[in-house]
DNA sequence: CAGCAAATTTGCGGGCTCCGCAAGTTTGCA
DNA sequence: TGCAAACTTGCGGAGCCCGCAAATTTGCTG
């Protein structure tokens, strides 16, 4: 990867985490793209060159990670049942659950907890992971050999997948005391594959 | 409803569809506030006042129905295993399977599957069913007597509710030929239920 | 290492969005 | 019938987002 691209990842990289920590700091709706682009050293005519949106520069460092599941389920051997190789694949990508693993700090998932209530994010997590749940997808689809266009079965594994990461994203947010993300998410995937039976029949 | 009631939603519903049609006539970027409006027999500024967007207008029609599937399984009784009253909460909404169910002209749907297929309206969609998804949490919440603060189990049936709404929606408009909307759903929410199974191993 | 082509950044301009505000209009009720 | 509450509308303004073209940087080649 030569210099260009290097320092265009860094770009990105630089006006996301600005993004993300200004709205943390002033709330959403209290930061503006040019404060953004300052706070990265660039111009805000080159902010709109990487993002569209500030809301899509907020969700990209955490959907960035997301993007590669599908990526690392191609990795897994096919004699793998799906649940077991897509587990995996999410955990090569999130980390393994780890009981010991140190949360960050109260005030910035506070801050963090207060910003992902915002509607417009929500939305937004969701239309920049579409492009990965599109991925996934197909993934899903050459494994099971099931064909994308004329069976569910492969989007709504895709989406069983990216609720799971939304919903234990939100709950580690939540969590008091802190517990650590890849649990959340082994837990999450466990009852989807069980078909999320009711919890009183158990 | 007094008539005050009866014209706000009759305003509401016309702004909808004005947003809707000319969407579909023009595509997303091609239609304005400004025409909406005038289309609806409004002035731009009202406009604003029933939607904050353009895109929440054109989604609302859909999403009106899916946010009253809550409301439906709070009827059921709770004898009733949870994931049969959910299917018959969300068939009370959508309608039961009818196999001979005529669906809309293929112009309209291909109009729409084209406008489905922009991101910004996949995002609008999430963001207007996050407020359903609460409701539907707290509704399955209360059916299965769990926290919806502690256990993310309420959070995930919502989530693979909602998602079996999205992913039969985009594959009832890419069915050819027709198939009924409410079989789709039906399917889709089976496959949940059974916990997704690999399709090679059935 | 000079110099060129391609990629990237930047400023400018413009159309559009969304909202607060205050004045005007309609509705429900007594 | 008349008044208070609710709704609509125009205005003004801050901000967003993008096309365009000029300026700058980078990678490559002779």
């Amino acid at each position: 990867m030569g210099l260009r691209e290097r320092k265009k990842e860094q770009t990105r990289a630089a006006l996301s985490w600005a993004a993300l920590r200004l709205a943390v700091e002033r709330g959403l709706a209290g930061v503006t793209v040019d404060e953004i682009a300052a706070e990265a050293g660039v111009s805000p005519r080159t902010f709109n060159n990487y993002f569209a949106s500030k809301y899509e520069a907020i969700v990209w460092r955490h959907l960035d990670r997301f993007a590669h599941v599908a990526d690392q389920l191609r990795t897994r051997p096919t004699t793998d049942p799906l649940w077991t190789a897509l587990t995996d694949a999410v955990r090569a990508v999130f980390g393994t659950p780890d009981p010991a693993a140190p949360g960050p700090p109260a005030e910035w998932t506070s801050g963090v907890r207060l910003l992902l209530a915002q509607l417009e994010l929500r939305g937004e997590f969701v239309k920049a992971s579409a492009t990965a749940e599109r991925e996934l997808t197909a993934a899903v689809a050459e494994r099971t050999g099931t064909d994308p266009d004329r069976d569910m079965y492969p989007r709504l594994v895709a989406a069983a997948a990216g609720a799971a990461v939304q919903v234990a994203s939100e709950q580690w947010l939540r969590a008091d005391p802190p517990v650590a993300l890849a649990s959340l998410l082994d837990d999450a995937l466990r009852q989807f594959a069980a078909g999320l039976p009711d919890p009183r029949s158990v």
